[in-house]
DNA sequence: CGTTAACCGAGACGGTACGTCTGGTCTTTAA
DNA sequence: TTAAAGACCAGACGTACCGTCTCGGTTAACG
């Protein structure tokens, strides 16, 4: 069963590569904003209409090249949930904070939330790109909402434990420190915030 | 000691107020990136040059129209931390569900961080603006800490527990559910989470 | 002898006529800017390659279209030459009138030279559409100027009138009008043309 | 009485000169179609929002260029209509045939009507440029329109002459010549047409 | 009371990215 | 070889917007 008898010229498969190539390099050095299509199309000796026809905007562009640097965390879950879940988090606070420098000439302490909340505005704006955008999140974090039911029927975590939750809690904290109160994160404050979602706040 | 003696004419105060209505309203109607700053200065029979005195740039005016919206959320302790905690979220849900519908012409359902990932992402564009939007927030959630510090202090939290770490948790998720996976978020979220965060994961 | 054997297989003859059906049809409805070869391409519904492999040019497609709706005036000489010469003239400019409204939606009576503008100019551009376009004029003023040249062989007109110089006043007049001082041009205009041609102005 | 009190940032003349300037320029180079309103403005060193504010359209641009070339042809009458027109009108062939090599890279001996068909093109797309063109005209010609006037008045021409249509006459063999048939124009014509419209054709 | 510094309104300006459109060519598969 | 479909290149077009600048004119406070 073919699912579609393909007509007409097909899409020259090389194009698109070549285009998130030369997309991801100048976001990389330019940043969001000085990020132009055309310079994009250029680099990548590629016309416009090529260009437009597989990323209708800007924004959907830019989804693409980030979620094509998403790299795969890999997490297995070995009996010490803390020790897993420290792991992954911190690999998550290295990505996040690589991102903060994009675009940025001098790699000033300036905390900034950079591209992060770019991809959360084009998200904002285009329906679709917001699906794009929650699929590469939820097909990132899938392994560990799988590691955490896991460590729960382990008898590790209490039964009554919602992993989407509990991930929201600490995902969630990284996110908002970098998008809203722009202080650090670093491995300490993994610790501790690992540490608190475990233990719990109530005395 | 006067800060510095003005001269020449004064600032129109009452242009301060009209602009910012006007912004407000184009916001409301138009989102973030259909808004345009001649359209508020035409619409508030106001200069661009008077504009522009005032909020050196776009992002700064659209962060001083959130700014303005921004209402605080009185809180008291009462004894019941968990009480009181769920109370204060649910309005930081209320607040938040209705920034994600700015801009779209119909209350669709499409799940949208609409205006706050525009803020974050200003935020992230402009080192002032940034400050501006921390201290806004931390302005706003001083209360709620003081009220963590209090029911620590009391004993209904460990005295282990930092309120800044336990308060990313919780309003790191709702704006990690905002801005990132796009789930709905309501008070019965909200319950679970506080529920979550005050008992623990561990068994 | 056959000119060349045919190989391969055979042009669609009937793609022709659609092809020029669908542009005269977008052509009278839009006129020659928003005329668009993909579109008549569409609305043929042939491939575009079967198109440009008969017109290489949007150019020469449209004087193929033009010199396809030139009907033929028969005319021939009645021992009045102006009557015969004022019959022609008026089937000219009906001719010329229904071109000025192409591409105008409503039959406003702005007086514009259409597409009889935009023909010249294609003849301009291209050397091959020029003599086209020349071919067609030629074609279709022969019998006219037999005719002038039998009017004058019979006395009518005076042994010295050159048949070309004269037609180009009548015809030029008319042109001109339509294509650059945009006046109208009716019957009564016609009749002072040829009156004043066959007179002379000197006193 | 003032025409208008000038409010906001007057509108800067030189820009103006400039734009027409390097597009008369280019038009010259590179012919119609090759003419972009980029490079213009690019070469005028001025803002492409500046060009468009004064001329909505390549093709008003175009015409504005036109217009300012168009060179007064002082005329008077002589006492000598023939002398007078002929004069007048090889001025206009002059003219006509500089036009004709426009944008042409080698001045070939491919008779071409080069902008002369734009302009009416233009003229026919848009009623503003339309109005326009037939103004430039219109002002051109009324010198030799009066003074055909003068002729008549004078006992040179009939008395029933009307200037506007015998101008047509003459005018418009020439456009026709250039536009239409293509054929070559030079004083000789000039002179058999001026002698055919003053002697009139009838026997 | 005049000077002066800073404001205001209107709107042009520079700069630049965007996304669209079109013409004309090329590459597939199928007839 | 032609046809159909549609991707491809190239590049112009006109629009939108931001933030600055230039006018003429106004409004306080200072001297």
């Amino acid at each position: 069963m073919q699912p579609t008898a393909r007509r007409g010229r097909p899409r020259k498969q090389e194009a698109d590569a070549r285009i998130l190539d030369a997309a991801l390099e100048l976001l990389l050095d330019c940043g969001y904003d000085r990020f132009s299509v055309d310079e994009v199309a250029a680099k990548a000796q590629v016309a416009k209409t090529t260009l437009y026809r597989r990323w209708p905007t800007k924004d959907h562009l830019i989804v693409a090249v980030v979620a094509r640097i998403q790299d795969e965390v890999p997490v297995e879950y070995s009996g010490d949930v803390r020790a897993d879940l420290t792991r992954y988090l911190n690999e998550i606070v290295n990505g996040l904070n690589r991102m903060r420098q994009v675009g940025r000439a001098t790699a000033s302490g300036d905390a900034s939330a950079g591209l992060v909340a770019e991809v959360a505005a084009a998200a904002a704006r285009h329906a679709d790109v917001g699906a794009a955008v929650q699929a590469m999140f939820a097909r990132r974090n899938a392994l560990v909402l799988t590691l955490l039911e896991q460590a729960r029927e382990h008898g590790e975590l209490r039964s009554d434990v919602e992993p989407g939750v509990l991930f929201d809690q600490l995902a969630g904290a990284l996110y908002y420190r970098l998008l809203v109160t722009g202080r650090p994160i670093d491995a300490a404050y993994v610790d501790r915030l690992v540490t608190g979602a475990l233990t719990g706040a109530s005395a």
